[in-house]
DNA sequence: TTGAAAGCGCTAACAG
DNA sequence: CTGTTAGCGCTTTCAA
């Protein structure tokens, strides 16, 4: 037999829809004794709402998506980690898409509802999408935007001061000694402008210290992942005078760099220190650990959730606010070496 | 002004509802000319199908949903991004769950439709159920099952021969000369069955060489994850005994593992060698890299989706499969050595 | 507090 | 090939 409906039970329970609509959905005061009948018909009859009819009926779908670039790069997962529980503890679910961090495929997701009216709102980690190419967005949508770029005005974003991170990151290989830093992850090509904050936190540290930059020991790279990492360098190790330590953009790019310092017979940190960015798992329990940036995860998650829904409570277009999330600095094996633990 | 509706786009084109829905949806043979009048009317309202009143008309919500325990398990993130496009490709969003391999979190999900009908079908990786609990799932609800249980005649299974995997991990160490093998991961009063059948296969192994398994030698973790792998192998380096290689129930496991003999001053694989499971990206940047056996993440992803998809369009129930997806053994580092590279 | 009835916007059976 | 029309199952305005 076909699923029952709130109609059946109404009938049953000899009130009704509206009588069954309240109870189920909490929208009005019901007498107890009411309640009761139509509960027990409820319970004959193995009624389950129907979410489709009561999302149109309502105009909203229930779901939020969020979009990544990576799905498998542990600091997204780990932030969708801590995203999804919020989420559904204020009654949504979560669709999820990843992009590849390809800018169409980013423009099309903010665009024009790609998908309908599936999602109520979005939560966006845009990779190589400009500023620009931002304002393109469906101005209906709910949007929060993750990472380092700042608001237009017309969505929130959400993320820490990356040039400030960046740039405390550096200070800490400063203070440790070092004079010669390799940045490993810039993107100057890219529309994106994560990586190219952090290459000012980067130029910031030195001139606050009074050291010259050697542009030469920046290192573009095409992704921020192990194998980017791993690769430039082994470059910087090619050269007659490499640096003495790192700054890494991402704590994968970290890894890779590692990586490569071991393979070649050299150790970290006595030869070349390294430090990265996100703080993942993964970092945590490397050989060596890996010191790091490390956004607060779960701030960023809540607030982010938080103010998408506000936005989609409102129903109207809000003005848009720049949030900056906390951060501090983990200082581990990678540039302190081997401690007591 | 409020979004146009389809009737919006009749009106203006001169047409009916019914002959924009089918030059929308595709649903029948349109003269060219009557599409071209409607494909007008619909770029002058910009008009946009509410897919929340397609769902309901149709009595379908174009989702899936993908339950998995941890999201930020690389295993299963990178199984996540194989799943999606798949998916999406077929015309399915998909809809994201943790149960962070809570039991009862893990049954509800299955069992009464818990989010109405916001999706088609799912796809879902039990860690905490068991057969008999899976048992009381809704049994319309169209199911594809990952992992290394059985089918119960109801549902699609996916997965690799988890016991004949694990023997030949082990074969593997066996063959290098290994005798004192150890077991990380066993979870012998845990419902689910994934580690129970890898320390099956560990057993095997041992009796196809004729090998005494040492027992103790076996060691339970809470879960699979780094910090277990850690502790485990902390353990088994302070007897008097220690094991001379292990076969780690993940990469993560093993991961830890390595740490811990790093950290001990030990080497790998020299001192203790060490082979995971799953085949993560971590362990192939890792230092020493991680022999594993891989799974064929691809295929099962596809294998699960199209089966599902396939289950969803059949709107009835159909005879459950146990399908067995191909894996390999991939040496590397953790038990072969540093080799030229 | 509860009933009656009108949609929400789309699909699809049934003509024509 | 296209128009008419009746739902899909729920919410909600308006009355009672």
């Amino acid at each position: 037999m076909p699923d029952a409906t709130l109609r059946d039970v109404a009938l049953l329970a000899g009130v009704s829809p509206r009588t069954v609509s309240n109870v189920v959905g909490g929208y009005a005061q019901v007498t107890p004794a009411t309640r009761a009948k139509v509960e027990k018909a409820i319970e004959a009859l193995d009624y389950r709402p129907n979410l489709l009819a009561r999302n149109l009926a309502n105009g909203r779908s229930g779901q939020i998506a969020v979009v990544v670039p990576y799905l498998d790069t542990p600091y997204f997962s780990e932030l969708l980690q801590a995203i999804i529980p919020r989420a559904r503890e204020r009654g949504f679910n979560v669709l999820i898409d990843q992009t590849d961090g390809d800018p169409e495929h980013e423009a099309e997701l903010i665009k024009r509802r790609a998908r309908g009216f599936a999602y109520d709102g979005m939560i966006f980690s845009p990779l190589g999408l400009s500023q620009a190419e931002l304002a393109v967005r469906d101005p209906d949508l709910p949007l929060i935007v993750l990472g380092e770029r700042e608001s237009d005005g017309h969505f929130d974003h959400v993320g820490i001061d990356d040039v400030a991170a960046s740039q405390e990151a550096v200070n800490h290989l400063i203070a440790l000694g070092h004079r010669r830093i390799a940045a490993i992850g810039d993107q100057p090509y890219r529309t994106g402008e994560a990586a190219q904050r952090r290459t000012r936190g980067y130029h910031l540290a030195h001139e606050a210290a009074g050291i010259a930059v050697d542009e030469s020991l920046v290192i573009p790279t095409p992704r921020f992942n192990r194998a980017d990492g791993a690769a430039a360098m082994a470059a910087l190790l090619e050269r007659d005078d490499p640096p003495t330590a790192v700054f890494a953009y991402s704590d994968l790019v970290a890894l890779g760099a590692v990586r490569a310092v071991l393979q070649r017979g050299l150790r970290v940190p006595e030869d070349v220190a390294v430090i990265g960015y996100d703080d993942i798992e993964d970092g945590r329990y490397s050989t060596p650990t890996i010191s790091t940036i490390a956004p607060d995860k779960a701030s960023i998650a809540a607030e982010a959730v938080d103010r998408l829904l506000a936005r989609i409570e409102a129903r109207a277009p809000m003005p848009g606010e720049d949030v900056h999330s906390t951060y501090t600095l983990v200082p581990r094996e990678s540039t302190l070496g081997r401690t007591a633990d």
